[in-house]
RNA sequence: GGUGGGAUGGCCGAGCGGUUUAAGGCAGCGGUCUUGAAAACCGCCAGGGCGCAAGUCCCUCGCAGGUUCGAAUCCUGCUCCCACCGCCA
C-alpha cells in the first residue's frame, strides 16, 4: 500500500509511477476523496471535544444539583452532527482503503522503463551451457521413460495440470528440498519456518494477493480461507501487527511449502510437462529489514538463490524485471532463470524482489530503532530460493545422458543416495 | 460441534454510567548518587489521526452495532483465547 501522505505531497510521481507499472487509477479521485475526508475529520473533532467539554460540565452540575437541561439539549444536537460526521469519514475511509488496496507499488528508480516481459534486461548469463553430442529430450520424455512422472493418473485424481511424482522422482524432489533448505539455513543465515498452508483474507491481503488477484487462489468456501500461491503469504505475514525491537533486524526466513495457483487461462504448449501446474513445491527466502538496508539485502538474497543454480551446475541467466512487468507489490525484482536444453528455452526459477515498504504498510509491520524510538515500517523481500519442478526440469534435462539416463549432480548424490537415475 | 470462563497499554492489574482527563505495580529508557555496579530517589514510558506548528485537540479498553445528554462500564451480534466434553491423525 502506498503512503496517502506521498500521495497527497507529489500526486504526479505517484501517478507516474503507477502508470510505469501500468496502471491507469486515477489519484486524482483518491485526492479528492481524501482531502474531503479530512476537512469532515477537523469538524468532527472540533464538536467531539465540545461534546466531551460540556459532558463533563453536566456531570458537574447533577452532582451539586444544578439544572443541566440546557447542556443535555446542546449536546444532543451535537450528537446528531457527530453521527453524520462519523458517517460520512467512514464511508470515505472505506472508499479510499479500497482505491489504495488496488494500487500497485511504485518502481525503484533503477528499474528500467519497459511494458511487459520482452522489455526485460538481461544482466548476466552464468554457467556453461551444456553440450550434447545428441538431441537432447524435453523432461517429459526423460521422465517418462523413467516412470518418474505421472501425469495421466495426476490428472484422475485431481484434473488438469497436476502430476504424481513416483518412485526416484519423488526422491528427487524431496533430495533438492532438502538440500535447498540445508542450504539457506546453514550457509546463509535463515530460519527454517514451516506455515500453515491455509490462510484467511488478511493474510492474503497484507502480502498483496487481496483484494486484486482474488481469482488466481484457490479459495476454501466453508471456512474462507485460501490455499497459499507461495510461502512468502504466510511468512511475511508472521510479524503483521507487530512492532519488532530493532536489534532483531534483520530477520531471514526461509520455507519449504506446497504452493497453488489457479492459473486461469494459460494452458498451451508452451507450459508443456510441469513448466506451469496448478500446485508446486517451492523453497521461499523472505526478509524483513532496515529501510536503508533492503537494496543492499536484495543483492544477498539473489546471491543466496544463485548458490543454489550455482551448486547444481546448471546453466542460467538474471533478468531484471522492466517497470510494466513488475510483480504487483515490487519496487524492483531480479528473476532467474534456467536452461532448460530439451526444451530450448529458459525457465524462470527464481523471483527475487524488494518489496520496500508496500507490505509492511498493508500487513502493519513495524520495527523501533531503539527502545525510545517511534515506530517505522520495515522494509520485505522475497525470493524463491528455488522453484522445484522447473529446477527439476533443468537436472533432468541439463543431465540426461545419451542411453536415456539422468546423472544426478555432485552436490545431491550423498542426499539422493545414487550416481544415476 | 457442545458447555462454562475470559479479553483493559510490552507484562500484571484496578475500574462496574459523569473529577478515569485509564489508578497502581513490573519491565524498559534517561538522570541523581557511586571508583563502577546494586539499592534508593527523580523524570520519561501505548498506538493512530489532524496540523507548518503548538496542541487543557480527536480516536482506540478484542471487533461491529445499539441504548444514553454522556459508555472501558449497560444491551445485541461476532471473533479470538482458556478449561472440560465430543470427534480425530
Amino acid at each position: 500500500m502506498l503512503d496517502i501522505k506521498l500521495i497527497r505531497e507529489n500526486p504526479e510521481a505517484a501517478q507516474k509511477g503507477i502508470a510505469l507499472k501500468g496502471s491507469n487509477i486515477d489519484i486524482g479521485e483518491i485526492i479528492g476523496i481524501d482531502t474531503s475526508r479530512r476537512a469532515n475529520l477537523t469538524r468532527a473533532d472540533e464538536i467531539k471535544k465540545e461534546r466531551n467539554d460540556l459532558s463533563r460540565e453536566i456531570g458537574r452540575r447533577l452532582k451539586a444539583n444544578q439544572d443541566a437541561a440546557g447542556l443535555m439539549e446542546r449536546v444532543r444536537v451535537i450528537g446528531e452532527e457527530i453521527k453524520s460526521l462519523d458517517s460520512r469519514i467512514s464511508a470515505a475511509e472505506t472508499a479510499l482503503h479500497e482505491r489504495l488496496l488496488m494500487l500497485p507499488n511504485l518502481p525503484h528508480e533503477s528499474v528500467p522503463h519497459g511494458r511487459d516481459e520482452s522489455d526485460n534486461v538481461v544482466i548476466a548469463e552464468r554457467g556453461t551451457k551444456p553440450a550434447f553430442d545428441f538431441e537432447p529430450k524435453p523432461h517429459w520424455e526423460i521422465a517418462e521413460r523413467l516412470g518418474i512422472i505421472d501425469f495421466t493418473r495426476g490428472t484422475k485424481l485431481t484434473g488438469s495440470n497436476f502430476m504424481v511424482y513416483a518412485g526416484a522422482g519423488a526422491r528427487l524432489q524431496r533430495a533438492l528440498i532438502n538440500f535447498m533448505l540445508d542450504m539457506h539455513t546453514s550457509q546463509h543465515g535463515f530460519r527454517e519456518i514451516y506455515p500453515p498452508f491455509l490462510v484467511n483474507r488478511e493474510t492474503l491481503t497484507g502480502t498483496g494477493q487481496l483484494p486484486k488477484f482474488e481469482d488466481d487462489a484457490y479459495r476454501i468456501e466453508s471456512d474462507d480461507l485460501f490455499l497459499i500461491p507461495t510461502a512468502e503469504v504466510p511468512v511475511t505475514n508472521l510479524h503483521r501487527g507487530e512492532i519488532i525491537p530493532g536489534q532483531e533486524l534483520p530477520i531471514y526466513y526461509a520455507a519449504f511449502t506446497p504452493c497453488f495457483r489457479r492459473e486461469a487461462g494459460s494452458y498451451g504448449k508452451e507450459n508443456r510437462g510441469i513448466t506451469r501446474i496448478h500446485q508446486f513445491d517451492k523453497v521461499e527466502m523472505v526478509k524483513i529489514v532496515r529501510p536503508e538496508d533492503s537494496y543492499a539485502e536484495l543483492e544477498t538474497l539473489r546471491s543466496a538463490a544463485e548458490d543454489v543454480l550455482r551448486a547444481l551446475e546448471l546453466h542460467y541467466r538474471v533478468v531484471e524485471i522492466c517497470a510494466g512487468d513488475l510483480g504487483f507489490s515490487n519496487a524492483k525484482q531480479y528473476d532467474l532463470e534456467v536452461w532448460a536444453p530439451g526444451m530450448g528455452r529458459y525457465l524462470e526459477v527464481s523471483s527475487c524482489s524488494n518489496t520496500e515498504d508496500f507490505q509492511a504498510r498493508r500487513a502493519g509491520i513495524r520495527f523501533r530503532r531503539t527502545p525510545a524510538s517511534k515506530p517505522e515500517f520495515a522494509h520485505t523481500l522475497n525470493g524463491s530460493g528455488l522453484a522445484l519442478p522447473r529446477t527439476m526440469i533443468a537436472v533432468l534435462e541439463t543431465c540426461q545422458q545419451a542411453d536415456g539416463t539422468v546423472r544426478i549432480p555432485g552436490a545431491l548424490r550423498t542426499i539422493f543416495g545414487r550416481d544415476i537415475l
